[in-house]
DNA sequence: ATAGTAGTTTAGAATGCTTCCAAAATTCTT
DNA sequence: AAGAATTTTGGAAGCATTCTAAACTACTAT
């Protein structure tokens, strides 16, 4: 049972959180903070947010769902992914990672960094910088013959 | 100045292509297939491709130009991207590579396996097997400070 | 507290890429 | 040349996401 102390000490929690990223603590941030930003490591697309706010009791729009992620991606406080399906996804880790895909269902399952070494790095095209490494490996289930 | 007897040969030649892929020669495929197995290597999306039919002097339905990509890519002959944007790519470098993406434009740019060295990879989770490995460089254009 | 103003939320409309549809056309076979 | 199967077609439909402009809320300065 979580006591309404705890809940208020977890929304101060978030709310310094999010000053700290210079994001504006509203109540619908607040609440998708409460949400996302507790620690576990997932990946979340807008769709499914909204279910859980609703879940949650509280309503919200859709488009503010999207708003926040992408602030909360602006802010350091996500990453988006861009890798699978047809989706728009959030990571809510925020280490250096990379990804396994099952091509079936579009679930994702973190690679650690320490499981792959990139020996050689391409040479940056001039003009350039690297943004971001992604490397995704997909996976098909194997046919049990 | 391509002649007659050129196109013929050309035409010819995707024909056998397409029918070694299993896939019916129709007028329309002959015609993407002049467009795309011709040996250059590069990116292409259907809204692009559709123009260059266009402009061709061909007429064709969008729907068939993504029903052609669609084959082709099961038939081996072009390779689905999915790294990108908000729009489907079709590879015609259909050897092992990796790519840069200039995250302001989309533009692709080819990594040579030569470039990369993965030095040891994250084992595959029971039950699947690597259908393919994602290698993307994200570029963004170095502010010119 | 209060008012001002800048930033947010909202519902629904709009967008844009892609797929679906059912009818017409084309290809290959016999 | 006729039949069966596959393809093409144009337009409608689908879907995730973004846009819009009006209502609302959070912070700041009074």
């Amino acid at each position: 049972m979580t006591s309404t102390r705890d809940i208020k000490a977890e929304e101060h929690r978030i709310i310094t959180c999010l000053e700290d990223a210079g994001v504006r603590p509203t109540r619908q941030r607040v609440l998708i903070g409460r949400l996302l930003l507790d620690g576990r490591k997932r990946h979340v697309g807008a769709e499914q947010l909204y279910e859980e706010v609703q879940t949650s009791g509280q309503h919200m729009a859709l488009a503010t769902v999207y708003n926040c992620l992408h602030k909360f991606a602006d802010a350091g406080l996500l990453r988006q992914v861009k890798n699978v399906g047809d989706t728009v996804l959030f990571d809510t880790n925020l280490s250096e990672h990379y990804h396994f895909v099952d091509i079936e269902t579009g679930a994702m399952v973190d690679i650690s960094p320490a499981d792959v070494t990139l020996q050689k790095m391409p040479k940056i095209p001039d003009g350039f910088e690297a943004e971001s490494i992604e490397l995704t490996v997909r996976l098909r289930r194997k046919t049990t013959s």
